[in-house]
RNA sequence: GGCGCUAUCGUCUAGAGGCCUAGGACGGGUGGUUCUCAGCCAUCAAACCGGGGUUCGAAUCCCCGUAGCGCUGCCA
């Protein structure tokens, strides 16, 4: 294959914000094709619009793009040779072609102003009209033209379109699509402020950065013919296009804060897995030719198919992206979980700046077992609360009837009297205890046990115990922020508080 | 309003005219795992938008209707 052919792709969004999910499947697609491909992925800066545009969104959207694991060959941070890759730097080019196209007669000056336009909108809308371009400025020679803005009037410039045919484009995942151009009119291609419209420049981006594939949002659909028109105008090759379905909240509207998190960066926040984020992202529309759903990022890249790619909007359902978190969780080695959850640890204030070594042992054991069905790393904390925190005052309702029933008070009862001149305590001696216990009372199973797991933990349920006491009796030994309380203190805080 | 796109379980989807008694996954229900929760395993319920064609045969092709979404900017 040589450089001709090779296939070319970008992802080209606007800095006016955090990406979000939408704008980053879009990234992933076009990354996947890409790298299954061999090709070359560009990432462009679209910063024309002077408004919304902000320096300070750019490297928002380089991190969070970085940290879904996408990287890029080309653009503004890495450099290439097609750049340069913000917009607002080619200024120079979009302004080349346009007065090319100028002086061709297959664009021209436009001075109507933007009430004039709006008004015949209007009046095309209310007929139920598609509303297109009067074409007023249409036939103004160039020379008129170019005597009324050195007099000081302000113009926009139009591309001008054959007034009837057809444009189509075979599109990779919706087939044949195709436009009348009498609904199309001459779209703007340069403002009167000299910035460049969309649709104008990123087909001279996509053509001078060689972008062999436009794969982007089905938004992008009616733009589409008028993009065509354009390379056609210019005399370029016109790409093949791919348009993705949108991807909708649970009523089926455009995602939206309303639905919760919907920008890379929350999730990031949350403590979703980047990995899982793309694997459930890439579920958005397409799904893998074998049932295996749990995906790395390197799986996607050899099993994603264009062809695969359905054309109907998805709807985002973050039960099913937390399903894929947790199973990606349990794939990772226990250092890189505890790597992982420290932040939200030390932001809870259980865990101190800089764990020793004995402090982290323990931390990889804990969050080992106590992550199992945990949906996100920000929901561990609370997790551990069943370690750190212990107030029998504050047990619910279930925890209380259970330590109150009759056979659990004679179980408790013999056990604290068991306990109470303990020095120290293990699994081992809780063992022991609860098999004499059970052969003195006759209580067994869950009488003999549920009472004193509320008696241990003050809840009504929690991790095995076998699991549990060797943390809390290790975790007490250690100098954490908050202090965990061991097994025997907390038989005295209980004994005390039922009166025992 | 016009134009475009789309339409399979609640959700993501498989399905490219007979392999469909419509498959999988999430979520839900039930049972098991002899301390709970979770996890895990097993199991159940759950869908081809409606109407016409084409065909020996349609979830699959065509038309009409309906619904949803997108576009309809000197935003991107």
């Amino acid at each position: 294959m040589n450089t001709e052919d090779k296939i070319r792709v970008r992802f080209a969004p606007s800095p006016t914000g955090y990406i979000h999910v939408g704008n980053a499947r879009t990234a992933l697609f076009n990354w996947l094709f890409a790298r299954q491909k061999g090709g070359v992925f560009v990432l462009r800066v679209e910063d024309t619009d002077v408004e919304r545009s902000r320096q300070e969104y750019e490297r928002n959207l380089i991190q969070d793009l970085r940290w879904l694991g996408l990287d890029w060959d080309e653009g503004p941070d890495v450099g290439g040779n097609f750049g340069p890759y913000r917009q607002s730097e080619r200024l120079g080019l979009y302004h080349k072609y346009a007065r090319e196209l100028l002086e061709r007669g297959q664009a021209y000056y436009c001075f109507c102003t933007a009430e004039e336009l709006e008004q015949q909108r209007q009046a095309a809308l209310a007929e139920g009209r598609m509303p297109v371009y009067s074409g007023k400025c249409r036939n103004l020679s160039l020379e008129e033209a170019r005597r009324r803005l050195a007099a000081g009037e302000e113009a926009a410039i139009r591309l001008k379109v054959p007034e009837e045919g057809l444009v189509q484009f075979e599109d990779l995942v919706r087939g044949l699509v195709e436009f009348d151009l009498k609904l199309i009119g001459d779209p703007i291609i340069v403002r009167s402020n000299g910035m460049p419209a969309y649709n104008y420049a990123v087909v001279i981006d996509d053509a001078l950065m060689n972008i062999t594939h436009v794969i982007r949002g089905e938004d992008h659909v009616s733009n589409t013919p008028r993009q065509i028109l354009l390379y056609q105008a210019l005399g370029w090759k016109v790409p093949v296009f791919a348009h993705l379905s949108m991807v909708m909240g649970k009523d089926n509207t455009r995602l939206s804060k309303r639905h919760g998190a919907t920008s890379v960066d929350q999730f990031r926040r949350d403590g979703i897995l980047a990995e899982a984020l793309c694997n459930y992202l890439s579920f958005l529309g397409w799904s893998p030719p074998e049932g295996r759903e749990v995906l790395s990022l390197k799986e996607l890249v050899g099993l994603f198919d264009l062809s695969r790619v359905s054309r109907s909007a998805a709807i985002f359902d973050y039960e099913k992206l937390y399903w894929l978190n947790r199973q990606h969780l349990k794939l990772l080695p226990p250092e890189k979980k505890l790597e992982l959850a420290l932040p939200y640890l030390q932001e809870a204030g259980l865990v101190g700046k800089e764990p020793g070594p004995a402090q982290r042992d323990w931390l990889t054991r804990a969050i080992e077992v106590l992550i199992e069905g945990v949906d996100k790393f920000s929901d561990l904390p609370q997790k551990f609360s069943l370690l750190f925190e212990f107030d029998p005052g504050k047990m619910d309702e279930e925890a209380r009837a259970i330590i109150q029933a009759e056979s659990a008070r004679k179980v408790l009862a013999a056990f604290l009297q068991k306990t109470a001149g303990l020095k120290e305590f293990n699994y081992e001696i809780f063992a022991g205890l609860t098999g004499e216990i059970k052969k003195a009372t006759g209580i067994k199973g869950k009488e003999l046990f549920h009472p004193l797991r509320v008696a241990l933990t003050a809840r009504a349920s929690g991790l095995e115990l076998d699991k549990f006491i060797p943390l809390v009796e290790e975790g007490s030994r250690l100098d954490f922020p908050r202090k965990i309380k061991g097994c025997l203190e907390r038989l005295k805080e209980i004994s005390a508080f039922l009166n025992l």
